[in-house]
Order: structure tokens, then sequence, then C-alpha cells
DNA sequence: GCCCATCCTTACCAGAAGGTAAGTATTGAA
DNA sequence: TTCAATACTTACCTTCTGGTAAGGATGGGC
């Protein structure tokens, strides 16, 4: 089983935090779900594009069972499921938020910088 | 070669930083570096336990054509090759401290919880 | 009786990530 | 001449992650 691989001991806070958050999509998830609120199953598929459906439901339960997800199911026909933050996942969404930004700043000077090496051979062979 | 296969077009941020920051050991040679400023191999090497040699060398190789670390060698017999922090890395390990902190947080109630899962079963079979 | 929509579930497979263990290069010291 | 110290390097293998494609369950509409 996936979800019996993780939650091992830690060595330190971002290990802790880093076994809930990696995966492909996890944090596309964390991130749909704080913007919509409430989002069903279908509605996730159609909002991360490239998700495999098996991905989509293996992340959404390893994030249920971590505490992150809450799963509300409407018994009707066709079933009807909607997937939300809870407030650990909340909380997890305001931590990633300095990431985040780093990693945009980080896009815009890595794409800067490439307009450059068009222009000239930037970096040399380095001696080892 | 590893880093070749990395570097895609991101989706958002958080997407573009946890391509530099994933990876078994990267999280902790940043910290390990943040809090000693210099670290040869053989220092990161013992100060990460259970690290292989070719785990570290392959991170630290990446983590420099990454822009997060800073590689001096010094032609001397045994060698001698020091490593410290760029700026980017020194903004990415800020950048990393509130996860850090979600993740020690969610550790300690991990643990609480699982004293109590010792005395009751809590989470009982949840139908689907 | 058959199709539809929705939310999964399963079997199988490819590629990436990471581990193990041995080897390389250099030069001074014993 | 052999060894020690340091920083890698390489070949080989196992495990983990994610993808593809097909099928199942349910009940209402035609």
């Amino acid at each position: 089983m996936t979800s019996s691989t993780r939650r091992g001991p830690y060595i330190c806070g971002i290990d802790a935090a880093m076994d809930v958050v990696s995966g492909k999509w996890k944090s596309l998830i964390l991130w749909e779900l704080n913007n919509y609120g409430t989002r069903r199953f279908g509605e996730l598929r159609r909002g991360l594009p490239g998700v495999s459906e098996k991905m989509l439901i293996q992340h959404l339960r390893e994030m249920e069972e971590d505490g992150l997800i809450h799963r509300e199911v409407y018994r009707e026909v066709p079933p009807r499921v909607e997937y939300s933050l809870t407030e650990d996942g909340k909380s997890l969404n305001e931590a990633l938020r300095p990431l985040g930004e780093w990693g945009t700043k980080r896009s815009a000077r890595l794409a800067a910088g490439s307009e450059l090496i068009d222009q000239a051979f930037i970096t040399p062979p380095r001696p080892r």
C-alpha cells in the first residue's frame, strides 16, 4: 500500500512537511481547493490538466489520511463527492506561500536568463 | 544525465521551487550549509547520517547547477572542497522556514496522537 | 434492454530515484 | 613500497512513482 511507507521518523520539520506534500499533484490540489473552497472529483480532474484518475484519487486518499483534506460523500446517482481543505490543509497552504513566491521569482529570473543565453555563451566549462 | 530532465515549464511557483528542492537530502544540505556557512564534502557526509557519497555529490552538483550553492576547490593534497550557500540558496532557506515550522508542529501533533492510538481504537473503518 | 454520468478500481508497465560496493587520483608520511 | 586522507566516479541493482487503459457500481432516462 502506498500510505504505509510514509510517516517515518523525521529528521526535521521540513522532512515531515515534505513527506506530506511530495507527490506530483499535491501542491496543485492544495492550491485548487484553497481557491474554490470545495471541489468535486471531476472538477479537480478537469482543473489539473494532465493528471490521471489513478494519481488523483491516490493523492486525494493520502491527503485525506494525512488530515489535509475532507471528503464528503453524497449518496446520489450519479454519485457526488466533494473535497475541501481541513484547518491543517489551510495552514499548510499558508506555510507554502513563501516557497511559492520564491519559485515565482526564480522562474522570472530563469526566463530572463534564457534570453541572454540565446545571445552569448555564458557558462564556460568549469575546471574540476 | 540527471540534471537535464528538470527545469521544465512550471505550472506555478511551488512547482518551480519543488523542482529545485525535491531530492532526499537537499533540504538537509541547505540546512547544514545555512548553519555552518561553509562545509567540506566529508563534513557534509558526516553531518547527514545515512547519505551515500553518490547521492551527496549528485545533489551537490544539481544544487550548484541550480545556483543554490557555491563550490570552491583548493588544489591541495589531499584535496579540499568547500561548499557554501549563494544568495539564492539563503533566500530559499528563508522561504522554507514556515514549511519547516508547519512540519515541526505536525510532528508534535502526530507524536501526541499516536499515544492515544495505543489506548483506544480511534479511527473506525469508514464507509465508501 | 441499453446508454449515460460519476467516481473510482485494477493490472500492468516504464522511467526515475536512490542504494551498494568497488575503484580512481594525488602526494606526503612511515 | 605501502598506506593514509580526501573527494569523487562508476557499474549494477532495487524500489518508488507515475502513466495507460480497461472495467465496475449505481440508478435514471429513452
